[in-house]
DNA sequence: CTGTTAGCGCGTTCAT
DNA sequence: ATGAACGCGCTAACAG
């Protein structure tokens, strides 16, 4: 293990001092051109990486980002980190990890602790959150006062903080849609946590799309359900057994849409000749479901990019000046359909993704009701 | 947001000098129990934290595991992921997340890449290595040279370097056994891919529970499948069309499971009533699929938390002497039933973790043939 | 047992 | 455009 070089020996080795090669490392202006190649050359010969500990104790920025993460076995974290760690690796920047227990996830002391632990132990110096919950409240007072902090996602409603999040709303139309255009009249739809602001929109984008044509939404053919697996059972048991059943199910998500495949199989009846079935999120699972599932896909990957693409951008400000402005940025997203365009200063920054439809094989054409 | 305090704040506050400050904070001997009650106090109040990265540089622990980790998408991860962030949580240690693509996982280079890039940050003071794969020779040499890691898994033969795993063989031959039990004598079996460690002692525990009853494997009830979604599809299919198929599956792994359940539909075969299929892994859909599957759950969860533990050994240890003994460790763990008494020093330091068979509903006794 | 001194590796003034 | 000196917050010697 050959000893690790610190600026100094690089000073030493390409003949200038410690102050030069710094400048060189910061890409400060004011370094004739000539010697810098030359300090770079030698860099690069030796491999040569600041020390992240020191340049952080001497002011410089510690190139350390603290994601504040919910449990990863929710099937929709994998991509969002994925899409995370790319734009990291790219990037001189690190990772912390700051999961937070199932358990935690709602609890708001808990939640505080691991935020001022962030604080405290003074390593981040910005903080990517996931779905933060509760704690929102102290990221949004960690914003304002100038912390880089970017959301992706949330229950509640976005607040001043930078917002990564899929279009709900136009998901749940399009699933709709989709669902009418087949011909269906009688779409039922299991909605998601009431306090999920997802949930909220997702029914709004179905009543959207019922009112375009025409369609009121019928309150017989909306039930409670939830976001995790087996929510759905009873209020899928529920529509399939009901007198004059719907021909086709929007689910909140597809775990919800999976428990419609599963009561179906149960009570005998087909997917997608007797009933159509249509998800949200299209995790990994659905490709390999029995039948293989219809759903809106969620742009994980690319809100995880989006994400800690903006997030970068607000590292690489000056201190004083914190408040992303998208087009100037470096890292200016290519992907944000709907996001108005935000070039003054102090309005929120929301970027919302948009969905799309994947077609698969659990909806066919209504053609007329059959009976088992 | 108040001032950062220092630790010569501390100091001061006290009324005592920085290095006893330091000396508690490190939890030094030679303090005087009552003025380290008094530091503790201060410290309390003030809700004071270290500075990692002055720590670090002036010579202290860096407080920092690195984490190379595959594929947050394979199923297994995210409880891993939660054994390791739990352990972590309730240590002084942060987690830097060094996450590997999935094309990387397979190119040497990278991997390269990625420890030296971790190497040269100089950030991390240990290393957890999930499913290493061709990295594992350069972080044998890393741990020669004293640097601490361990490693959870990995498709070939554990090496010198502290290793975590669950014991495939017996938890094969456990599921290979409940099918005889079962009064099964024609069980098929879909192995994984070839070159992993796990796939071959699959097998030999499927043979180990054959042979226990006085049968010897049969070539034509083993076929090749592999680890990952569909790759079951052929064999599966194969066994349940050819004459005198067998009646039970045990397969390589869930998701091949899922492989056999899907084709059974689709012959019109039922599990369990004319087919009965063992899984292995219990990733979280086992306990939703169509029907619930049986499978051998490898823990996880226990792996990632006692992997951690190891560490964390290693790491508290002073650098000279990095050998693990599991025996005189504060993180002695409690679970690793297999392990031999690895007291001595030099021995490689391999745990391997009981596996257990999770009864669900994708078995039943056999009662001789039943034509479709 | 405790305080004092001297750096750790780097960024940032100041000079030049 | 470049170099010298100082200090970031802390730990590790050494005194006492």
């Amino acid at each position: 293990m050959p000893k690790k070089l610190t600026i100094r020996d690089i000073a030493e080795l390409a003949g200038v001092s410690k102050s030069t090669v710094s400048r060189v490392l910061n890409a400060k202006q004011d370094v004739d051109p000539a010697t810098r190649e030359h300090i770079l050359k030698v860099i690069e010969e030796h491999t040569f990486v600041l020390d992240m500990a020191a340049s952080k104790l001497a002011g410089g920025r510690s190139r350390l980002i603290g994601s504040l993460i919910p449990s990863l076995a929710w099937p929709l974290m994998p991509e969002i980190m994925r899409g995370i760690s790319e734009v990291v690796a790219q990037s001189p920047y690190e990772l912390i990890l700051y999961s937070i227990t199932h358990e935690q996830v709602h609890h708001d002391k808990e939640q505080r602790d691991i935020i001022s632990r962030i604080l405290h132990s003074n390593l981040a110096s910005g903080i990517l959150a996931v779905f933060p919950g509760p704690s929102i409240c102290y990221l949004t007072e960690l914003y304002e006062e100038g912390f880089p902090v970017v959301i992706i996602d949330d229950r509640s409603e976005p607040t001043s903080v930078p917002w990564v999040s899929a279009d709900n709303r136009l998901g749940a139309h399009a699933a709709t849609k989709y669902l009418l255009q087949l011909g269906h009249r009688r779409i039922a739809h299991i909605q998601g946590p009431a306090d999920y602001r997802a949930s909220q929109e997702r029914y709004l984008g179905y009543c959207d799309a019922l009112q375009e044509v025409g369609l009121a939404p019928d309150p017989d053919l909306v039930c409670p359900g939830g976001f995790t697996p087996t929510d759905g059972r009873s209020a899928a048991s529920h529509f399939i057994t009901m007198p004059n059943r719907p021909t086709a199910i929007f689910a909140s998500n597809d775990h919800v849409a999976y428990d419609v495949l599963a009561a179906a199989d149960e009570h005998g009846i087909r997917v997608p000749e007797q009933l159509s079935v249509v998800g949200f999120d299209d995790i990994a699972p659905s490709s390999y479901s029995r039948p293989p599932l219809t759903t809106v896909r969620q742009p994980f990957y690319e809100m995880g990019k989006q994400a800690t693409e903006m997030l970068l951008a607000l590292l690489e400000r000056p201190s004083t000046q914190r408040r992303l402005q998208i087009a100037d940025s470096p890292y200016a997203p290519e992907i944000h359909p709907k996001a108005p365009q935000l070039n003054q200063m102090h309005s929120p920054t929301r970027v919302r993704m948009s969905t799309n439809l994947v077609e698969r094989s659990s909806c066919s054409p209504y053609k007329g009701h059959i009976d088992c």
